[in-house]
DNA sequence: ATAAAATAGTTGGATGTCCTAATATTGGAT
DNA sequence: ATCCAATATTAGGACATCCAACTATTTTAT
């Protein structure tokens, strides 16, 4: 987290950046710079707040995530493909993140029945303990305390749903 | 970037996993819960846009950034200080940011005319020349098709706006 | 049936980010 | 004058992400 720093500022930079945008004749991509900066620091400010909860468990979000998709899915266990493609990182960080996971016995990997070359990732015990004990406290310090209203966040998440959406993500 | 997949899921995977919050007795963290995993997937998706119209260009978004902050300064110089806490990041990823961009002779170090421990930077000749090269990149390939309608996109910047200066960023 | 192409996963290298701690310098407060 | 805070840099460590290249396997196309 960088410097605490309630900052007198009067206004907000990215309104400032938005009409330096105007000034210099690019109106065509105000609205957009506008939507992508805020998406940025958005991002910013919760990954700060959830990495702060995860950090003393000994995970990452990264990390947070491929255990939950295992620990939702039928059999607690996935190929690494699928982890990849639901989380849409490239396979390199799915295996840098199960390689980190399974040193932390949270998960083990097991060879694929029929395709030789598939690897199956399967959620532990400890795994499952973990996970349920990391989001109690990302529920309790993070999302049941998100910063906004009720009526903000429901239309945040269509909004982004859309975008999302637009973009391929499901 | 990762796999492009039209995936044909019937499903949202972040409304799935609200359900699976809910299913859980989670019902006080599921919506924000569903807020921030959103949040970090469009950020995901903008940022590898982003960072692809940026790479030829020989910068990343950080650096871009950096480069904007003093384009848009009245004297192009700025302390280090003051860069690190407008874009609100760690003094030392300053210190690499601006490394990098003075290697690439965007930008330059002088020293505060007043205050001894204070380091000012400055962007160059080149810098100017490549901060707007890669604007009209960006707004012809990010921002002016941000992938979402106007109403959309006025009601996303002002719910972030929101959520930002809940969280002190402005 | 066999060669070519696609898929799954790993490795090594590069980038970039953050954090902690230590150092040097300087500014401001008492 | 002296102590404490602030500014920036450096060094070391932990991570996540991507890319290119590689091995092994499976699928496809001829």
């Amino acid at each position: 987290m960088p410097d605490d720093q309630q900052s007198g500022l009067p206004y907000d930079p990215i309104e400032e950046a938005r009409r330096q945008w105007e000034a210099h004749g690019w109106e065509e991509g105000a609205q957009g710079m506008a939507a992508v900066t805020s998406l940025m620091r958005a991002q910013q400010i919760y990954m700060a707040r959830v990495e702060a909860v995860l950090r003393p468990l000994g995970i990452t979000f990264a990390r947070y995530e491929t255990m939950m998709l295992l620990y939702f899915s039928r059999r607690g266990a996935l190929p690494m493909s699928v982890i990849g493609s639901r989380l849409q990182v490239h396979q390199t960080s799915v295996t840098n993140a199960v390689d980190r996971l399974e040193a932390a016995e949270l998960v083990k990997r097991t060879p694929h029945p029929s395709d030789r070359r598939a690897t199956i990732v399967e959620i532990t015990e400890a795994g499952r303990a973990l996970a349920l004990k990391a989001t109690e406290a990302l529920n309790s310090e993070v999302f049941s305390r998100p910063g906004l209203g009720q009526g903000d966040m429901s239309e945040l998440v269509g909004i982004l749903a859309r975008l999302r959406k637009q973009a391929g993500d499901f």
